[in-house]
DNA sequence: AACCCTATATATAATAA
DNA sequence: TTTATTATATATAGGGT
């Protein structure tokens, strides 16, 4: 796109790598912005450079990240109410909706292409449409995680009464075996814990 | 860069919008690749497409996902060191490093641009950087989040201990009444509570 | 680092297959 | 729906400021 054909491998003056990153970097954020106002959808970019300073750079199309983020949670949520499961039957849930489509993709991909010219933007793009996959998986372990918090404050609540009941039940019992040792006559005990 | 020039506007024709779609997710997928690899940088870029079924579409010039989220929380904790504090003093961790450095950015670039040729694309530019201290809180998030269930794992393993012994205490006073009092029909109570 | 310039490389809109 | 063609629009390498 230049003067001359440039081969997609590491710059090695790291002039040159830091200019042609500036221009590549607003290049990439232009178009991302195009293609979400152009086709109406939702891009995210996200750029980490390590040029001694590591430098976060992003675009997002939405508003705030959290917003494009909360897409991938209700676009995962969606898969969720499809294979609604337990932990045990965890793993199946990646063999669901897109993990399967993607699974077909590939094979396509396969059948049409000799092994002589399976070429590597075949292999990328295969590749890119795993990595969707894991994004996704990731997600749902971020779901996960925000359950887990909510069952263990549920767990801690619960926890807790059941030890304000047996405090009480050693604060009676105590109590009554004095008077009954007083009195030669202990009354019978009983413990009741309600609760779930 | 086609036939005629195209304004960068929703494409109303459904048919077109689709191929547009189509043809410029590709360009933009290898344009982050050629980004990252010219560059020796880490690049993500995240698609939703919404036309009835919303579709996730992925790119990570790392081999995982996760990979170069990893790279965020790092990107995080480096930050996290600076203003260790707790929750109470949230508010102050928003105002360290990168934000700071993109509030002088933001500084500077109100000085040198007029109020009338202040660019679209300089706003565009700033809100991006807003958007990348934005990211970062998120990211923020998720690790308190991390930090907060295994508290309460914590939490839950004190109470169940705590829970223990109690039972075992009114174990030991039921026996012990019983004991001095042969007579009674009190019997030993067996406390057992299982949830999750 | 951020802009200009310009020759060239790439991307892609319209169109057809 | 994708795929191929092709005319045109954009992006950008190298060079200078």
């Amino acid at each position: 796109m230049g003067r001359r054909k440039l081969e997609i491998k590491r710059i090695e003056d790291k002039r040159c790598r830091q200019v042609a990153f500036s221009k590549r970097r607003k290049g990439l954020i232009k178009k991302a912005n195009a293609l979400s106002i152009l086709c109406d959808v939702d891009v995210g970019v996200v750029i980490i450079s390590n040029d001694g300073t590591a430098r976060l750079h992003e675009y997002s199309s939405t508003n705030s990240v959290t917003g494009i983020l909360q897409r991938y949670d209700s676009h995962v949520e969606t898969e969720k109410e499809i294979s609604a499961e337990i932990q045990v039957t965890e793993h199946s849930k990646y063999s669901s909706m897109a993990t399967r489509e993607l699974l077909q993709e590939t094979e396509r991909q396969l059948e049409k292409t000799n092994a002589d010219d399976l070429a590597v933007t075949d292999l990328i793009h295969l590749e890119n449409e795993l990595q969707a996959a894991l994004i996704q998986i990731r997600s749902r372990q971020t779901n996960l995680l925000l359950e887990s918090v909510k069952g263990l404050h549920e767990k801690e609540k619960l926890l807790r009464e059941e030890n304000k009941h047996l405090e009480d039940n050693i604060a009676t019992t105590i109590k009554k075996n004095r008077r009954g040792n007083e009195m030669s006559d202990l009354q019978p005990q009983r413990v009741t814990l309600n609760f779930l």
